[in-house]
DNA sequence: TCAACGTTTTTTCTCGAGATTTTTAAACAA
DNA sequence: TTGTTTAAAAATCTCGAGAAAAAACGTTGA
C-alpha cells in the first residue's frame, strides 16, 4: 500500500483532499497562518487563546501543533509551550542552499527518466502558472499564483523517482514561502519571473540537466539575493547567528 | 535564541537530555520499539492498547504518535488511525541513496570548515566507536554500538553549518536504523566495519574531501548491498514496488 | 536604587468520558 | 455458494475539567 507512505510522506503538500479530522482542518488553518505571516516568528503559541481561534478543543490544537512541529513550522521548548519558528536571514541562506542541492539533484533524475505524460504535465502546469502570472497585480490573485507556482515545481521534478527527496524539498518549499512573502511585499529588485520560468521550461523540455539546473540554481537563489540587498529590520528580534 | 530551533530541528536525536514531559517519554519508548522491531512494520497502531503499555493517557499517547509522523515512522491515515511506517527494499534504496548525496556533501563541507576542536572530537568518537567494537560479540553491547556509531557519523559532518542537512541527516538516520537490524541479524556479508571506519577517519583528518566522500558513499552502500543479496522475504508483506 | 524572596496568577500538561465513524459479523435473499 | 443489507462492536476522534509547572507580580530587605 504505497498510498499510505506517500500521504505521510507528503503530509505537508496534500493536493486539496478535504480536511476529515478537526485535527487536520485545524492543522491547516494554523500552517496557512503561519506561513502568510498573520501569526508572526517566534511568537508565543498559547493553547488557551488559540482553541477559541480556530474553534477546536485543547487537546485537539495541541495535537496540530505537534503536526507542525514536523514540517519545522513550530518549535516546542520542553514544558514551556509552543512557539513559531523563528527566521532569520541565516536559515534562509541555509535554506536555500539545500533546496538548491536537493532539488537540482531531482531535476537531474528527471530529465533523465521523464516520459511524455511528464513533459505534458509540465507544459500544463507552466500554461497555468502564466495565465496566474498576467494577473498577479492583484492581492487576491497571489494566492493562486503561490499555488501554481508550487506545482509547477513540483511537477518539473515529479519524474524523479526518490520519495524522499521529494519530501525534503516540500519541506523547505513551505519554509522558503515564509521568506519569500516577505520579499514580495518589499519588492527590492524587479525579477521577470516569467522568463525565468520559460528558460527553465525550455531547458528541461530539451533535456540539457546542466543548463536546467544551472537555470533552476539561478532561480531559487534570486529570492535569496533580494533579501539579502533588503534592510535587515525586516528580521525585527530574531537571533540572527544561527549559521 | 538559536537553541530553540536546533533543538526543534534534531528533535530526532536530543543528545539524551531527561524527557520532561510524558509525552516526550513515550515519544522516546514508542520510537525505540518502533526502530528496534517490537512494533513490526505496517502493524496497526490502536490508541487504547497502547496506553495501557506505555502507561500514559490517550490524548497524550496520541499527541506522542503525531510526532512520529515527523519522523516518517509512523503513518496517520484520515480517520482511521495510526500505523507503523511499512518498509521495503526499494524504500532502503531511496534512503541510502538520499543519504549518501547528503551525507557527503556535509562531509565535503565539514572538511573544508572543520577546525582543530572538531578534529579532536572525531577522533575521540573514533576511540569509544572501536572500544564497543571490540565487545560487539554480546547482544547486550549493540545498543551501546548503535549510539556510538551514531555519534561517530554526527561528529565527523559537525562542522558542516547546514543545520537543514543534518536534520535531514538525522532522520534518514533513523530509518536506516530499521533497516540495519534487519541485515545485522542475518549477517550475509561479513564486513570489516572497523576497517572501514577508520579509512574514514584517516581520509578525513588528512583533509582529503574526495577520498572521504568515496569512502562514505561505499560504506553506507554496503548495508544496502546486504540486504538487497538477501531473500526478500525479510519484507513480508510489504508493496515492494514504491520507487 | 537594586536585588532577592515568596505569593498569586497564568499557562501548560494530563486524564477520563461521550459522540462519530469505521470495521466486523451476522442474517437474508438470489 | 455468493452477494447485499443490516445491525452490533470496536476504534477513533473530540471535548472539558483537574493537577503540575512556569511566569508575573508585589513585597521586603540591604
Amino acid at each position: 500500500m504505497p498510498e499510505h507512505q506517500l500521504k505521510a510522506l507528503h503530509s505537508a503538500n496534500a493536493p486539496s483532499a478535504e480536511p476529515k479530522t478537526l485535527v487536520e482542518s485545524a492543522y491547516r488553518s494554523l500552517r496557512r497562518d503561519i506561513i502568510e505571516g498573520r501569526l508572526q516568528p517566534d511568537e508565543k503559541l498559547r493553547v488557551e487563546h488559540l482553541k477559541d481561534r480556530y474553534g477546536v478543543g485543547a487537546g485537539t490544537l495541541r495535537e496540530a501543533l505537534s503536526l507542525l512541529v514536523a514540517d519545522a513550522l513550530v518549535a516546542s521548548q520542553g514544558q514551556r509551550g509552543f512557539r513559531v519558528a523563528p527566521i532569520s536571514l541565516a536559515d534562509f541562506a541555509d535554506i536555500t542552499r539545500t533546496r538548491i542541492m536537493l532539488e537540482c539533484e531531482a531535476l537531474r533524475q528527471a530529465i533523465a527518466l521523464g516520459d511524455d505524460a511528464w513533459e505534458g504535465d509540465i507544459l500544463a502546469a507552466f500554461h497555468r502558472l502564466s495565465k496566474a502570472e498576467e494577473k498577479l497585480s492583484g492581492d487576491e490573485a497571489r494566492e493562486e499564483w503561490e499555488e501554481r507556482n508550487r506545482v509547477f515545481h513540483e511537477v518539473l521534478i515529479a519524474a524523479c523517482p526518490s520519495r524522499w527527496t521529494k519530501h525534503f524539498l516540500s519541506i523547505l518549499y513551505h519554509q522558503a514561502e515564509r521568506y519569500r512573502r516577505l520579499s514580495l511585499y518589499r519588492n527590492p529588485i524587479p525579477r521577470n519571473l516569467h522568463e525565468e520560468h520559460e528558460a527553465l521550461l525550455k531547458a528541461t523540455l530539451a533535456r540539457d540537466a546542466e543548463k536546467a539546473t544551472a537555470i533552476m540554481a539561478e532561480h531559487i537563489g534570486l529570492t535569496l539575493k533580494a533579501l539579502q540587498q533588503l534592510e535587515p529590520d525586516v528580521f525585527a528580534g530574531n537571533g540572527g547567528t544561527q549559521a
